[in-house]
DNA sequence: ATTTAGGATATTGTATACAATCTACAATCC
DNA sequence: GGATTGTAGATTGTATACAATATCCTAAAT
């Protein structure tokens, strides 16, 4: 059998390490980015650097002003707001979709995950398993381009909500809402989400 | 004053020329991209070119696998099939927040590229014209990031179109259609789009 | 005191050089 | 003959070196 060994390129590793750093919040929105000093930090050379940020800038969590450097992205109100509309728009339809072609086995899925961040010091993790559940539910739908474009949504929306809001407060509603919405999916209520 | 010389980089015109080669179809789905050959082309380093690849990977024109080179992407026809979806909810949901904004110099800009598109040549620039058009259809909407998504879709899907069908005979229904379009919002009907 | 000019420093952008990997084809083994 | 291994050439990935631009600080001018 092909051994698939993922050799994975130094860019895209760089890409990968940022990424988190950004999505966890140890790198704030509207920091500078020096290539030197995070390259070094790497122990690599700026130009699979530059590749990794010119990645996380399609992504929308890296600004690049030519000459100037790059930025970790910063959402305006209106931007965020914009976002937020646009990701309600694509959930409905997505779980219009999804809610007819789900199976049992889809409803463990999760159910599992759920049970996950209820039991676990989940609160580190909160964004991450936050989307799984998400993913897992528009998954059925069958429309993984659009999942993906989802997902880069709700990373940046998560990422601006962690600087906005005490998680700890919405953490026990939206706990309580995704309990709702299985419910709801597995009557295949359709409307009601 | 700041004199805007717009001093681009490198990069960004490299991505622009070859962006623009990729939507005329100059460069057709499937082709492989040399870096080397590009780059000697254009009369610039890889380095530069490299980063231009990157950022029309994001854009969802080349694919990338590492070690192995860039391709012109290519579109199955179950990701076309997602766009065009895709495509449909998003222009549904931006027309119905367009319409009841829209003022009387809207109507006039959608009529003057209604014409510009019957008078010229522009078999060459139709996608360009189309896009115009429905740019000015949506921008009342104020959803500048949604639309910048649409505009990727849309280009994407024009480029799989123009391989697929023979435009010149779709040429004539569409324009029937933008004319159809813009009475209608005028009409402030927002359903029949 | 504020502003403006100028240059030193820091940072980014690009070219060149080299290393790593893939691809194609030939040689070898069964 | 077919599969496998190995080697040469082509292509991509990355490091280093240099060029271009921006930033910051100082100082001169009004």
């Amino acid at each position: 059998m092909n051994r698939p060994i993922e050799r994975r390129t130094i860019a895209a590793e760089a890409a990968e390490i940022l990424r988190q750093r950004i999505l966890t919040g140890e790198l704030r929105a509207g920091q500078p980015i020096r290539q030197e000093q995070i390259a070094q930090e790497m122990g690599v050379s700026r130009i699979p650097l530059r590749e990794a940020l010119k990645q996380l800038e399609a992504e929308g969590f890296v600004t690049i002003a030519p000459h100037k450097g790059a930025v970790v992205a910063t959402l305006s109100a209106a931007e965020a707001e914009e976002l937020f509309a646009l990701r309600l728009q694509l959930e409905t339809w997505l779980l219009r979709d999804a809610i007819p072609r789900m199976r049992e086995g889809d409803f463990a899925h999760l159910d599992a995950i759920i049970d996950e961040s209820r039991s676990r010091d989940s609160l580190s993790r909160w964004g991450e398993l936050n989307w799984q559940f998400h993913e897992a539910l528009y998954r059925p739908a069958g429309r993984p381009l659009s999942l993906r474009f989802l997902k880069r949504i709700h990373d940046n929306l998560d990422r601006y909500l962690r600087l906005q809001i005490a998680i700890t407060r919405d953490w026990d509603r939206a706990y309580r809402d995704h309990q709702d919405l299985v419910a709801l999916s597995r009557e295949r209520k359709v409307e009601a989400a």
